[in-house]
DNA sequence: ATGGTCGCGGTGCGA
């Protein structure tokens, strides 16, 4: 079982390099982000011609998250319902083959003090306890998505220059932290130790070109699914030539 | 070089 996530900065700008990518790379599921549109908006015909089922929980011009798969996602749930008064489309989760599959993205938190970094630390303790009363560290749950954070130096190009900005610093990295004590294992860096990949790089720069980015996209796992661990990567592929997000897709296998 | 580029929406904002 083949798990991706994939920022796909428009999935309307991005459609035909989405179909393109699901043709080649074959995942069995997908949690995408950043679909900035409504529900009726989302191209559910051009992945259905390629084979995956879809449940999106959109928004208009920022956010949306969605989930692909090839079999059908049971038990939709959207958002992270917990009573607080919040707009953002970030959240949906859903069962496929026996999986509980959620696809995040975590706010940006644009600079250090600002409203938006209080509000992204704010939002990974929510989501600790989203997992706290609706799931155990036992079961086969993957949590996949765009992070906005980059948990360690190893997954920044320039640590130096990274040192205290926004998706390095050291409440961030605790927050993420804090949510993976529930019992979650980042499976890239479980499978590759030492490996220094990265998913995203900023358009401007030439960023891309020279390499200079951060592994801040995801895929985490509990135990079972650990047990379970074949291989990970990055598809920096998909980000090449035109229309490119500045996300590339991640993935992680799992043994049937 | 304190800039630069995307996407949305039709201006400046979020990333």
């Amino acid at each position: 079982m083949k798990i991706a996530a994939w920022n796909v900065n428009s999935v309307r700008a991005r459609k035909d390099r989405l179909v393109d990518w699901l043709k080649s790379a074959q995942p069995d599921v997908v949690c995408l982000q950043e679909l900035k549109c409504q529900d009726a908006e989302f191209p559910m015909e051009a992945v259905r011609e390629v084979g995956y089922h879809a449940v999106v929980h959109g928004q208009k011009t920022y956010n949306g998250v969605g989930i692909l798969a090839k079999t059908e996602p049971t038990d939709v749930v959207r958002g992270l319902s917990d009573g607080v008064d919040d707009t953002h489309a970030r959240l949906i989760a859903a069962t496929v083959n026996g999986v509980r599959v959620v696809s995040a993205y975590v706010p940006n938190g644009q600079s250090v003090g600002s409203e938006q970094y209080e509000y992204k630390l704010q939002w990974y303790g929510r989501l600790r306890r989203y997992l706290d009363t609706r799931h155990k560290p036992g079961e086969p749950l993957v949590l996949c998505g765009d992070w906005n954070v980059a948990p360690a130096d190893i997954d920044v190009w320039d640590p130096a220059l990274w040192q205290g900005q926004t998706l390095c610093t050291d409440k961030e990295r605790k927050a993420l932290e804090h949510l993976c004590a529930f019992g979650l294992t980042d499976t890239f860096r479980k499978l590759y130790p030492a490996e220094q990949k990265f998913s995203w790089w900023d358009y401007r720069m030439l960023a891309f070109p020279k390499n200079q980015g951060l592994r801040i996209d995801h895929i985490f796992a509990t135990a079972p699914l650990v047990e379970r661990l074949v291989s990970a990567g990055v598809d920096r592929d998909a980000r090449k030539g035109k229309q490119p997000s500045d996300h590339a897709p991640v993935w992680t296998e799992f043994k049937d």
